[in-house]
DNA sequence: ATAATGACATGTT
DNA sequence: TAACATGCCATTA
């Protein structure tokens, strides 16, 4: 079972930035990615999010488009939402599908007075 | 060992 | 909040 996680690897980093994502902002795979060390590895990101702990704030990670991409019989895209909601992030649905503003909730790791992009 | 799949991102068209 | 191709890397068949 746990035989997929190993100590020091991209999965762990991967739970450990998730769970520094501030409460009522929301981060993308990508950006996950690019902290735990691999830019490109968004994929991975998804695939370690799914198997991981319940502690972990998964529903804080979305695509890059701001919208819930999650596809799972239980926890669906749907509760994902309502989670969110909770904790004061709106979130808006359209063609059978949930988004979040990014530009409004994004999560700014460094709170330096740069703009990002 | 090879190929296909996946809770994605980015660049090109 | 276009559509498609390519990159990334662990898991599965």
């Amino acid at each position: 079972m746990a035989k997929t996680r190993r100590r020091g690897s991209f999965a762990d980093r991967v739970i450990t930035i998730v769970k520094r994502i501030p409460k009522g902002t929301v981060a993308t795979y990508g950006q996950v990615a690019a902290l735990a060390g691999s830019p490109r590895s968004a994929r991975m990101v998804g695939w370690v999010l799914r198997h991981a702990h319940s502690s972990v704030p998964w529903q804080r990670v979305i695509n890059r488009e701001g919208r819930i991409s999650i596809i799972h019989e239980v926890l669906t895209a749907q509760t994902q939402a309502a989670l969110l909601k909770k904790e004061n992030i709106a979130v808006a649905e359209y063609d059978g599908a949930f988004w979040v503003n990014l530009d409004e909730y994004i999560w700014k790791p460094r709170q330096t007075s740069k703009n990002i992009q």
